[in-house]
DNA sequence: CTCAGTGCAAACCGTTTGCAGAACG
DNA sequence: CGTTCTGCAAACGGTTTGCACTGAG
């Protein structure tokens, strides 16, 4: 059915690249895609797990992956790894549709920053390396300000300094 | 027992690491070890399980793992995750410990880059959002010039202006 | 009716862990 | 000699897949 009252407007884009690459909208898509888009954070696939149940729907998880991949093919929704054995879905239709991510190691958040200066650093890249970028990610780990206030200060662990042998 | 004859200043140095940790220095240590300081490319555990193997030991891959572990909280050596769905390992002590991976999205070969960029940008998120940086990654996912040479193009996929609802 | 989508459960695969036996110090 | 490591194999956990069933057109 799918009547597409109530689903937002980033939902109706997504069933658009649906449709233009032949593939049903149902229902359970639509809810993933509203789910995501009514997100503005890095949502793991539990956290959508969790808010499609809060809707009253329930939604296996292999059909949650198996929409989250056509979320990121059709380039509306980014997967990002920020090494905690899973992954995040973020979808790019926020004000800053590029940006770069700040992870705090004490408490997991994460923020969000533009950096222009990256771009700079991409046409380098091409010019000086012939490389041709498509993308690029760039994550700044370390102490936020709410955990520094804290008083949270990282142990350095490991060999003071490892440069230079003996 | 662990004769150190034959094995590199670095595998020294992981030694030294060791014995200030009150870890003892086993051959399969210094082994491992001695694999990854003497590559410079991005190791997958496969990868180094086969040099182990090609240099005529035979190591458990919870061995190599658990080594690897003790690699990285000693800061010889870094773990990268360039979405593979395996992890790489890179030791730190080359010529630019510090520098940054150009990741070919068809070939899959990783380049290394300096950005001295970013540390602009860590200083600045520093400055403006209270953000204390200490560590960074930028990864940049694109066509190389030999991919490029050989003809290839990357065909978008997805929507082409996603930014605009309808 | 037909065909793709869905949900369940099993498979997958890189990584971690438990434990008996071996090695280090 | 006690302590830690090693190797094997089993466990783990996020993700993927196979397959019978359901639903949309």
């Amino acid at each position: 059915m799918s009547s597409d009252i109530g689903v937002s407007p980033y939902t109706r884009l997504f069933g658009r690249y649906l449709r233009e690459i032949g593939l049903p909208v149902t229902q359970q898509r639509e809810t993933v895609a509203d789910v995501v888009f009514d997100s503005e954070g890095h949502l793991s696939v539990d956290d959508i797990e969790q808010e499609v149940r809060a809707r009253g729907a329930r939604i296996g998880k292999a059909t949650i992956y198996r929409t989250l991949d056509l979320l990121v093919r059709s380039r509306l929704v980014e997967e990002h790894d920020f090494g905690e054995g899973f992954k995040r879905y973020e979808h790019r239709l926020s004000r800053h549709p590029v940006h770069e991510h700040l992870i705090c190691l004490e408490c997991g958040s994460v923020a969000e920053f533009e950096s222009p200066e990256v771009f700079g650093v991409e046409s380098r890249v091409k010019a000086e390396l012939g490389f041709q970028p498509v993308r690029h990610r760039l994550d700044i780990y370390g102490l936020c300000k709410a955990c520094q206030d804290a008083g949270v200060t990282l142990t350095p662990e490991g060999l003071i300094c490892p440069i230079e042998t003996v």
